[in-house]
DNA sequence: TTACTAAATAGTATCTACTCCTATTTATGA
DNA sequence: TCATAAATAGGAGTAGATACTATTTAGTAA
């Protein structure tokens, strides 16, 4: 792909991106627009400082929180999301036997569960040639049963 | 299962622990003792803070930060394990398409990689019945090809 | 048993990621 | 252009985790 391609992929995105800004009630403001441009740009899955250190450039006084709340209404919105599990105090498992995890997005909480066609996936071939791959867990994302009747 | 049956389950896997500890050459302390045994006792996944108000009530004394190196040990000797991607910092994603996460447990990089087989996995019925699912991902950790070369 | 030594611990200080607060600025709709 | 609610900058505060140091202790060997 050159670079022309991804120049005009991107000024779409960021079309699409205001649009469902307006369409969520968000202002579009150049902060806002230049987080998003810049996570889009990158497939590095950045932390907020690194985001931080990135839009500084065109956006000198850009504060960190401003970042920090951007990235979270992207995820909110739709337009990003997060990686998973990352920002949660760690949490440990004694549980050696195979399971998978649940996690409430809401209160947080992980939920074992087993199911029997998400043991014994294959590991995937070529892409993670290099890799070593220790771990391997179909993990869930969503609202339990209490949040789900209670919803914020 | 009765709880005597629990209590002699809880008993062998201490013996399992001590003994891992005696191959691996780590001391079997009290403190070490006391905090395999709360994590080995719940099915809560907790952090570091929860797992010291429990061991507390056995060993009055004890410090966070030993709760803290305690669990990273039994982790490093795979007596337990931390819930996936959980104490990293928060970190985003901005490609919506369908791909999955590689997470490299030596340096943290994230590495987005797209397998077949991983897509449309079906929902597990029953267990987590009452859950709304929201984000269903196949995560894989391990180590990245630069870290299997040059192992710490 | 006793004495020795490296490992482990308690307690504290420090660091980092993140959130909260307040005054100021700004995007948007009238 | 004006009014106003939303968003921002900057800094203070908080929580989770790590680093440091003096002290204690588990395991070993006399």
């Amino acid at each position: 792909m050159h670079t022309h391609e991804h120049q005009f992929d991107l000024e779409k995105k960021i079309a699409e991106f205001e649009t469902r800004c307006r369409q969520k009630g968000l202002r579009i403001t150049p902060q806002r627009v230049a987080v998003y441009k810049a996570l889009v740009g990158t497939d590095t899955h950045p932390t907020a400082e690194e985001v931080h250190k990135m839009v500084r450039q065109d956006i000198h006084s850009i504060s960190l929180d401003t970042v920090n709340r951007t990235l979270l209404t992207l995820a909110e919105i739709g337009a990003a999301f997060q990686v998973e599990g990352t920002g949660q105090p760690r949490r440990y498992d004694g549980g050696l036997e195979n399971h998978q995890h649940f996690r409430c997005i809401s209160c947080g909480q992980i939920v074992d569960f087993h199911y029997d066609p998400y043991e014994n996936l294959h590991n995937p071939g070529q892409v993670l040639e290099n890799c070593t791959i220790l771990r391997k867990t179909v993990y869930l994302e969503g609202l339990c049963g209490e949040c789900s009747d209670t919803p914020a």
